[in-house]
Parts: C-alpha cells; sequence; structure tokens
DNA sequence: GGCATTTGACCTAA
DNA sequence: TTAGGTCAAATGCC
C-alpha cells in the first residue's frame, strides 16, 4: 500500500473514530484500539514518505479518488493543507518568482488596478486559525506589517475578503500584499493569500534586521508534517468534520513542541510571547493528541518547515518592527 | 498631527 | 456585464 492510501486509510479510520466518539467516551479500550490503528496507518505513511522522494508522483496522485465525505473532510484537513502548499510551489516553481517591477502596487499608477487578478501573479496561499486569545477578528500575525486599504465581500462566500499591503510600501516600494478571508465553514479559520515578496528588508534604508521571509515556497512535500508551534492541544468544540480537520492541523504543531522542543524552529514562542494562541478551547484531548503525535512528531531531525507559517518571532521584537 | 481603518466609488480583467 | 481589487475621503485612535 502506498503512503497517501495509508493517509487516505488512516482519515477514514479517524473520521469513522470522530462519528462514533460519543459513544465510545466510556470505552477507553475501543477508543484506545482505534488510536493505535490509525497510527498504524500513519506511521506506516511516515515510513513510506520518509523514505521517498520528495517529488515522487505516486505520492500525491492528481486524481486521488476518495469518497465525497471524506474528501469534504479532508479539504479542511492537514492533508489539504499540505496539498495546497505542494500545489502552490509546483506552481510557483513554474514561473518567475522574482516579481520586480511586476504587479507593483503603485497606487499612483492606475492602470495598474486589477494587475493581481492576473494569473502570473506570485501568489501564495495558506490557511491560518484564528488567534484564539485577543481580537479573533484579527488575521494571525506572520512578522510583517501590514496595512489595510480595502474590505470587499465576496460572491459566494459568508465572509467579506480583507486587503492589506506592506506598511512600508511607500517608504521602500514594498509590493507585497496580502488578502485575507475567513473561510466559509470554519469561522476559525483565515485563508491567507499572499501576493509578491516584500523588498522592505532589503533596502538599504530598511531595518537592519530583515523579518523572515513571507510564507514561502515550499519545496518539501512534508513540510506540513513538521511542527508549527507549540500551543495547547486544542481540540474541535463541535463534531463537524472541517472542526476536526483544522484542528488536526493544529495537532502538528502540539506534537512538536511536546517532543522536546528541539530547535528547528516551530517554535512558537514567538505567538506565546506574544500572547497570542491559536486555535479554540484549550481542552486536553489525549487519545487525537497520541494519534497526531504519532502522525508528525517523528523525530526527524529536519528543520522545522512550518516557520513560514509560524515564524521565529525573536527577530520581529528585536528588530522592533511591529508598529501596528 | 500622524497613522491606521472604514467604506463607497471607481477601475478593469474575465 | 460582473465581480474582484484598489483608491481616497472620512473618521477614529493614540
Amino acid at each position: 500500500m502506498d503512503a497517501l492510501s495509508l493517509i487516505l486509510h488512516g482519515c477514514r479510520l479517524a473520521k469513522d473514530l470522530e462519528e462514533r466518539l460519543g459513544d465510545l467516551a466510556n470505552q477507553p479500550e475501543t477508543l484506545s484500539r482505534s488510536c493505535d490503528d490509525i497510527i498504524h496507518m500513519f506511521a506506516g505513511a511516515r515510513e513510506r514518505l520518509n523514505n521517498a522522494h520528495p517529488q515522487d508522483p505516486s505520492l500525491f496522485p492528481q486524481q486521488q479518488q476518495t469518497d465525497p465525505s471524506l474528501q469534504e473532510w479532508l479539504n479542511y484537513g492537514v492533508i489539504t493543507q499540505a496539498m495546497d502548499v505542494i500545489q502552490s510551489s509546483i506552481s510557483m516553481q513554474a514561473m518567475d518568482v522574482s516579481d520586480s517591477g511586476r504587479g507593483s502596487s503603485s497606487s499612483s499608477q492606475r492602470s495598474h488596478r486589477s494587475s493581481s487578478r492576473k494569473h502570473d501573479e506570485d501568489k501564495r496561499t495558506i490557511r491560518l486559525p484564528a488567534p484564539q486569545m485577543g481580537n479573533t477578528d484579527l488575521p494571525p500575525e506572520d512578522n510583517y506589517t501590514w496595512r489595510k486599504y480595502g474590505q470587499k465581500e465576496i460572491l459566494g462566500s459568508k465572509y467579506p475578503r480583507a486587503y492589506y499591503r506592506c506598511t512600508h510600501q511607500k517608504m521602500y516600494d514594498c509590493p507585497a500584499k496580502k488578502q485575507v478571508q475567513r473561510l466559509d465553514n470554519d469561522f476559525y479559520m483565515f485563508e491567507v493569500t499572499y501576493i509578491g515578496q516584500h523588498t522592505c528588508h532589503m533596502s538599504s534604508t530598511a531595518p537592519s534586521i530583515a523579518p523572515p521571509p513571507a510564507p514561502p515556497l515550499v519545496q518539501d512535500p512534508m513540510v506540513i508534517t513538521q511542527p508549527m508551534v507549540s500551543q495547547p492541544i486544542l481540540p474541535p468544540t463541535s463534531s463537524s468534520a472541517a472542526t476536526l480537520g483544522t484542528w488536526l492541523s493544529m495537532e502538528v504543531s502540539v506534537s512538536g513542541s511536546s517532543s522536546g522542543g528541539r530547535g528547528g524552529g516551530g517554535d512558537a514562542s514567538a505567538s506565546s510571547a506574544a500572547g497570542i494562541r491559536y486555535g479554540r478551547d484549550a481542552v486536553e484531548f489525549p487519545a487525537v493528541a497520541d494519534m497526531a503525535d504519532a502522525m508528525f512528531n517523528s523525530g526527524s531531525s529536519s528543520s522545522n518547515s512550518m516557520d513560514f507559517i509560524f515564524p521565529h518571532r525573536e527577530d520581529k521584537w528585536e528588530a522592533g518592527d511591529k508598529d501596528n
């Protein structure tokens, strides 16, 4: 069985478990067995993935047939996030990453308006959980300072899309922009689209300590399996599949941080230091945490590729770049 | 006063 | 023609 099949099988088992969670609440042995099965699936998948070349097309077939309900669940889960990152990476590899001069958001040139709708725009879309504490209406921190310049109701979307550009756009002619929109079916998730690259930290007059790069082009399909950020275990408060998917994605970080906090990054100290926690209720949920731990805490010595989502914040504070 | 946000109007790619 | 993206005046906050 290939890695993807194992992952999908594991997802099915997890979904089954989710649906029966209420019934099995008083059956720890059964719960434990189910978790073991799921762990076994993901562990097997991880083993195969670790031994495979990242660009092995067999890992992620273009059209994997799955049942609709599972697919729907996956749409909001870690697998899809991984796919998003991978696809984004692939599409970016196909284009000239250098965007200097292109799509410059020079506000004085009206003829360039809406240029971001062009297909060749340097775009990367990721999904990020809303801050659990503080103002959950704010998009997640990403180490850059943004100025909101617009908000728009989007057809077919429940929530408006907010438009941000780099605070230093004028000062450093930085073309970076981002769009933030809540997911229709998950109020606690943002879809963040980054457009253009930051040039503000490259300017000779820019702050000497540059913030980490914007969510970069991820080359490693395993990126999603790396720890993201430390934070409390965040189980879903509802039984919706989408929520579980979201929560599972958050579990990545939990397991990562709890596994000895080895470096690499991911340390989420940043968010924690900033007094921000992502996700929802901080309730213990050990069984699935174990599962996620088995899924993502491989003990891999690779560096934390998820820094792009929750990068180190030390730089930021040191640079004193936070002016929001 | 300076800066950020809001919001209606405008522009333009699809 | 429509919907997404941006502008810019008004407003609010520090």
